[in-house]
DNA sequence: GTTTGGTACTTTGCGCCACATAGTACTATA
DNA sequence: TATAGTACTATGTGGCGCAAAGTACCAAAC
Protein backbone atom coordinates (compact mmCIF):
# COMPACT_ATOMS: atom_id res chain seq x y z
CA UNK A 1 0.00 0.00 0.00
CA UNK A 2 1.80 3.16 -1.47
CA UNK A 3 1.13 6.31 0.39
CA UNK A 4 2.60 9.44 -1.35
CA UNK A 5 3.81 12.72 -0.15
CA UNK A 6 4.12 15.65 -2.70
CA UNK A 7 4.82 19.03 -1.71
CA UNK A 8 1.06 20.04 -4.11
CA UNK A 9 -0.26 18.30 -0.90
CA UNK A 10 1.19 19.03 1.98
CA UNK A 11 1.23 23.20 0.74
CA UNK A 12 -2.75 22.39 0.34
CA UNK A 13 -2.67 20.59 3.95
CA UNK A 14 -0.83 23.59 5.38
CA UNK A 15 -3.15 25.99 3.82
CA UNK A 16 -6.01 24.05 5.18
CA UNK A 17 -5.27 24.85 9.01
CA UNK A 18 -5.16 28.65 7.88
CA UNK A 19 -7.30 29.46 5.25
CA UNK A 20 -10.59 30.72 7.71
CA UNK A 21 -7.83 33.12 9.40
CA UNK A 22 -6.55 34.68 6.06
CA UNK A 23 -10.06 34.72 4.60
CA UNK A 24 -11.37 36.71 7.97
CA UNK A 25 -8.15 38.99 7.66
CA UNK A 26 -9.03 39.88 4.06
CA UNK A 27 -12.40 40.73 4.92
CA UNK A 28 -11.57 42.51 8.11
CA UNK A 29 -10.14 45.55 5.71
CA UNK A 30 -13.41 46.07 4.30
CA UNK A 31 -16.68 44.56 2.73
CA UNK A 32 -15.55 41.89 0.00
CA UNK A 33 -17.57 39.58 -2.21
CA UNK A 34 -15.68 36.03 -2.63
CA UNK A 35 -14.08 37.19 -6.45
CA UNK A 36 -12.23 39.61 -4.47
CA UNK A 37 -11.09 37.38 -1.72
CA UNK A 38 -9.87 34.48 -4.27
CA UNK A 39 -8.15 37.83 -6.37
CA UNK A 40 -6.70 39.26 -2.89
CA UNK A 41 -5.65 35.48 -2.08
CA UNK A 42 -4.19 34.65 -5.26
CA UNK A 43 -2.01 38.00 -5.41
CA UNK A 44 -1.04 36.79 -1.59
CA UNK A 45 0.27 33.24 -2.97
CA UNK A 46 -2.06 31.45 -0.79
CA UNK A 47 -4.94 30.15 -3.55
CA UNK A 48 -8.27 28.99 -2.67
CA UNK A 49 -10.83 27.62 -4.72
CA UNK A 50 -14.71 28.46 -4.94
CA UNK A 51 -15.20 25.07 -4.11
CA UNK A 52 -13.35 25.72 -1.03
CA UNK A 53 -14.50 29.37 -0.72
CA UNK A 54 -18.07 29.24 -0.93
CA UNK A 55 -18.96 26.66 1.67
CA UNK A 56 -16.58 28.46 4.19
CA UNK A 57 -18.23 31.76 3.91
CA UNK A 58 -21.61 30.06 4.47
CA UNK A 59 -20.57 27.89 7.78
CA UNK A 60 -18.59 31.18 9.34
CA UNK A 61 -22.17 33.52 7.94
CA UNK A 62 -24.18 30.76 10.33
CA UNK A 63 -21.25 30.89 12.85
CA UNK A 64 -22.16 34.16 13.24
CA UNK A 65 -18.93 35.87 11.86
CA UNK A 66 -19.77 36.99 8.92
CA UNK A 67 -22.62 38.98 7.84
CA UNK A 68 -23.58 40.27 4.01
CA UNK A 69 -25.53 42.28 2.27
CA UNK A 70 -26.19 42.08 -1.57
CA UNK A 71 -25.10 44.77 -3.74
CA UNK A 72 -26.14 45.41 -7.85
CA UNK A 73 -23.53 44.95 -10.62
CA UNK A 74 -23.53 46.20 -13.24
CA UNK A 75 -21.90 43.09 -15.39
CA UNK A 76 -23.44 40.50 -13.92
CA UNK A 77 -25.69 38.99 -11.09
CA UNK A 78 -25.91 41.21 -7.41
CA UNK A 79 -23.31 39.96 -5.27
CA UNK A 80 -22.75 39.06 -1.42
CA UNK A 81 -20.25 41.40 0.10
CA UNK A 82 -19.25 39.89 3.43
CA UNK A 83 -18.30 42.01 6.33
CA UNK A 84 -17.34 40.68 10.00
CA UNK A 85 -19.69 40.71 13.09
CA UNK A 86 -18.74 41.94 16.25
CA UNK A 87 -18.08 38.77 17.55
CA UNK A 88 -16.56 38.21 14.23
CA UNK A 89 -13.84 40.38 14.85
CA UNK A 90 -13.00 39.17 18.10
CA UNK A 91 -12.67 36.02 16.87
CA UNK A 92 -10.38 36.97 14.17
CA UNK A 93 -8.47 38.40 17.07
CA UNK A 94 -8.22 35.36 18.90
CA UNK A 95 -7.02 33.66 15.56
CA UNK A 96 -4.26 35.96 15.21
CA UNK A 97 -3.29 35.45 18.26
CA UNK A 98 -3.18 31.44 17.59
CA UNK A 99 -1.31 32.16 14.60
CA UNK A 100 1.35 33.72 16.43
CA UNK A 101 1.97 31.53 18.83
CA UNK A 102 2.22 28.40 16.16
CA UNK A 103 4.25 30.24 13.91
CA UNK A 104 6.90 30.84 16.62
CA UNK A 105 6.35 26.91 17.58
CA UNK A 106 7.92 26.00 14.27
CA UNK A 107 10.09 28.56 13.48
CA UNK A 108 11.99 27.62 16.86
CA UNK A 109 11.44 23.80 16.62
CA UNK A 110 12.87 24.36 13.08
CA UNK A 111 15.69 26.13 13.74
CA UNK A 112 16.88 24.30 16.46
CA UNK A 113 20.65 23.06 16.48
CA UNK A 114 21.46 20.80 18.80
CA UNK A 115 21.21 16.78 18.48
CA UNK A 116 19.32 14.65 20.67
CA UNK A 117 21.52 12.46 22.52
CA UNK A 118 23.10 9.54 20.52
CA UNK A 119 22.01 6.39 21.19
CA UNK A 120 23.24 3.30 22.55
CA UNK A 121 21.87 0.08 21.81
CA UNK A 122 21.29 -0.98 25.39
CA UNK A 123 20.49 2.13 27.02
CA UNK B 1 -27.83 24.20 11.29
CA UNK B 2 -25.62 25.14 13.56
CA UNK B 3 -21.58 25.38 12.68
CA UNK B 4 -19.34 26.37 15.69
CA UNK B 5 -16.11 27.58 15.73
CA UNK B 6 -14.03 27.23 18.76
CA UNK B 7 -10.73 28.40 19.28
CA UNK B 8 -9.25 24.65 20.06
CA UNK B 9 -10.75 23.15 16.69
CA UNK B 10 -9.45 26.16 14.72
CA UNK B 11 -6.04 25.37 16.52
CA UNK B 12 -5.90 21.54 15.58
CA UNK B 13 -6.85 22.90 12.41
CA UNK B 14 -4.06 24.80 11.71
CA UNK B 15 -1.45 22.30 13.37
CA UNK B 16 -3.06 19.45 11.06
CA UNK B 17 -1.33 20.93 7.92
CA UNK B 18 2.25 21.24 9.64
CA UNK B 19 2.54 18.13 11.86
CA UNK B 20 4.45 16.11 9.06
CA UNK B 21 6.99 19.34 8.55
CA UNK B 22 7.65 19.54 12.45
CA UNK B 23 7.82 15.30 13.36
CA UNK B 24 10.46 15.60 10.58
CA UNK B 25 12.39 18.42 11.98
CA UNK B 26 12.38 16.51 14.98
CA UNK B 27 13.38 13.51 13.43
CA UNK B 28 15.94 14.85 11.51
CA UNK B 29 18.39 16.15 14.23
CA UNK B 30 18.05 12.34 15.39
CA UNK B 31 16.94 9.08 15.91
CA UNK B 32 14.14 9.47 17.63
CA UNK B 33 11.11 7.38 18.97
CA UNK B 34 7.71 8.07 18.96
CA UNK B 35 7.60 9.08 22.46
CA UNK B 36 10.40 11.36 21.95
CA UNK B 37 8.91 12.87 19.56
CA UNK B 38 5.37 13.40 21.49
CA UNK B 39 7.34 15.05 24.45
CA UNK B 40 9.71 17.16 22.53
CA UNK B 41 6.57 18.66 20.10
CA UNK B 42 4.55 18.85 23.82
CA UNK B 43 7.58 20.53 24.91
CA UNK B 44 7.52 22.92 21.34
CA UNK B 45 3.91 23.80 22.18
CA UNK B 46 2.63 21.63 19.26
CA UNK B 47 1.16 18.65 21.05
CA UNK B 48 0.35 15.77 19.03
CA UNK B 49 -1.42 12.49 20.32
CA UNK B 50 -0.07 8.67 19.52
CA UNK B 51 -3.03 8.16 17.46
CA UNK B 52 -2.02 11.18 15.48
CA UNK B 53 1.76 10.08 15.44
CA UNK B 54 2.20 6.72 15.21
CA UNK B 55 0.03 6.52 11.84
CA UNK B 56 1.60 9.67 10.54
CA UNK B 57 5.22 7.95 10.92
CA UNK B 58 3.69 4.33 9.14
CA UNK B 59 2.48 6.72 6.00
CA UNK B 60 5.92 8.35 6.20
CA UNK B 61 7.99 5.49 6.25
CA UNK B 62 6.04 3.40 3.84
CA UNK B 63 6.82 6.66 1.36
CA UNK B 64 10.44 5.81 2.23
CA UNK B 65 10.95 8.62 3.92
CA UNK B 66 11.54 7.40 7.29
CA UNK B 67 13.69 4.38 8.26
CA UNK B 68 13.64 2.45 11.59
CA UNK B 69 15.55 0.20 13.92
CA UNK B 70 14.26 -2.02 16.61
CA UNK B 71 16.56 -0.65 20.13
CA UNK B 72 16.30 -2.48 23.36
CA UNK B 73 15.06 -0.73 26.36
CA UNK B 74 15.92 -1.39 29.84
CA UNK B 75 12.24 -0.07 30.88
CA UNK B 76 9.66 -1.81 28.99
CA UNK B 77 9.53 -3.63 25.13
CA UNK B 78 11.65 -2.32 22.39
CA UNK B 79 11.20 0.82 20.83
CA UNK B 80 11.21 2.13 17.01
CA UNK B 81 13.77 4.41 16.48
CA UNK B 82 13.18 6.46 13.25
CA UNK B 83 15.46 8.32 11.28
CA UNK B 84 15.12 10.24 7.59
CA UNK B 85 16.43 8.25 4.19
CA UNK B 86 17.99 10.47 2.00
CA UNK B 87 14.87 11.39 0.03
CA UNK B 88 13.36 12.01 3.68
CA UNK B 89 16.11 14.45 4.44
CA UNK B 90 15.36 15.92 0.60
CA UNK B 91 11.32 16.06 1.29
CA UNK B 92 12.33 17.95 4.60
CA UNK B 93 14.31 20.79 2.46
CA UNK B 94 11.27 20.94 0.56
CA UNK B 95 8.69 21.02 3.07
CA UNK B 96 10.72 24.23 4.84
CA UNK B 97 10.74 26.13 1.71
CA UNK B 98 7.20 25.32 1.72
CA UNK B 99 6.41 26.34 5.36
CA UNK B 100 8.78 29.93 5.29
CA UNK B 101 6.56 30.50 1.76
CA UNK B 102 3.07 30.64 3.98
CA UNK B 103 4.44 31.80 7.07
CA UNK B 104 5.66 34.76 4.73
CA UNK B 105 2.38 35.18 2.62
CA UNK B 106 0.32 34.94 6.07
CA UNK B 107 2.39 37.47 7.75
CA UNK B 108 1.92 39.66 4.58
CA UNK B 109 -1.91 39.30 4.50
CA UNK B 110 -2.65 40.00 8.34
CA UNK B 111 -0.31 43.01 8.46
CA UNK B 112 -1.96 44.40 5.51
CA UNK B 113 -3.39 47.80 6.70
CA UNK B 114 -5.06 49.52 3.13
CA UNK B 115 -9.01 49.09 3.61
CA UNK B 116 -10.01 47.92 0.08
CA UNK B 117 -12.13 50.42 -1.75
CA UNK B 118 -15.21 51.51 -0.19
CA UNK B 119 -18.11 50.26 -2.35
CA UNK B 120 -20.92 52.38 -3.57
CA UNK B 121 -24.44 50.59 -3.96
CA UNK B 122 -23.77 50.63 -7.46
CA UNK B 123 -20.60 50.46 -8.78
C1' DG C 1 5.67 -18.86 37.73
C1' DT C 2 1.64 -16.23 37.91
C1' DT C 3 -0.28 -11.71 38.60
C1' DT C 4 -0.09 -6.75 38.09
C1' DG C 5 1.22 -2.49 36.16
C1' DG C 6 3.73 0.21 32.96
C1' DT C 7 5.28 1.03 28.30
C1' DA C 8 5.00 0.66 23.23
C1' DC C 9 2.83 -0.15 19.19
C1' DT C 10 -1.61 -1.10 16.22
C1' DT C 11 -6.25 -0.80 14.54
C1' DT C 12 -10.91 0.99 13.78
C1' DG C 13 -14.37 4.41 13.35
C1' DC C 14 -15.73 9.13 13.25
C1' DG C 15 -15.82 13.94 11.95
C1' DC C 16 -14.04 17.93 9.69
C1' DC C 17 -13.01 20.16 5.63
C1' DA C 18 -10.43 21.21 1.03
C1' DC C 19 -11.34 20.21 -3.43
C1' DA C 20 -13.57 18.70 -7.84
C1' DT C 21 -17.61 18.76 -10.29
C1' DA C 22 -22.07 19.56 -11.64
C1' DG C 23 -26.00 22.38 -11.34
C1' DT C 24 -28.97 26.66 -10.81
C1' DA C 25 -29.93 31.57 -11.34
C1' DC C 26 -29.39 36.05 -12.92
C1' DT C 27 -27.69 39.59 -16.43
C1' DA C 28 -26.17 41.45 -20.71
C1' DT C 29 -25.37 41.15 -25.54
C1' DA C 30 -26.16 39.53 -30.08
C1' DT D 1 -35.15 34.37 -27.78
C1' DA D 2 -30.45 32.20 -27.73
C1' DT D 3 -25.83 32.49 -25.96
C1' DA D 4 -22.14 33.73 -23.01
C1' DG D 5 -20.47 35.43 -18.72
C1' DT D 6 -20.75 35.88 -13.83
C1' DA D 7 -22.25 34.50 -9.18
C1' DC D 8 -23.84 31.39 -6.07
C1' DT D 9 -25.21 26.38 -4.51
C1' DA D 10 -25.11 21.44 -3.81
C1' DT D 11 -23.02 16.81 -3.82
C1' DG D 12 -19.42 13.35 -3.58
C1' DT D 13 -14.75 11.97 -2.45
C1' DG D 14 -10.53 11.62 0.01
C1' DG D 15 -7.07 12.84 3.45
C1' DC D 16 -6.09 12.98 8.05
C1' DG D 17 -6.32 14.35 13.19
C1' DC D 18 -8.21 12.28 16.95
C1' DA D 19 -10.44 9.13 20.35
C1' DA D 20 -10.76 4.72 21.98
C1' DA D 21 -10.08 0.01 22.19
C1' DG D 22 -6.95 -3.70 21.46
C1' DT D 23 -2.48 -6.35 21.34
C1' DA D 24 2.21 -7.32 22.77
C1' DC D 25 6.18 -7.06 25.51
C1' DC D 26 8.74 -6.40 29.87
C1' DA D 27 9.66 -6.08 34.89
C1' DA D 28 8.69 -6.20 39.64
C1' DA D 29 5.87 -8.13 43.45
C1' DC D 30 4.04 -11.92 45.53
Amino acid sequence: METKFNIENTQSQMRRGILEFCILSVIRRGEAYPSDIVEEMREAKLQVLEGTLYPLLTRLKNAGLLTYRWVESSSGPPRKYFSLTESGIEFYRKLEGTWDELANAVNTLKDKQESLPPLTDNQ
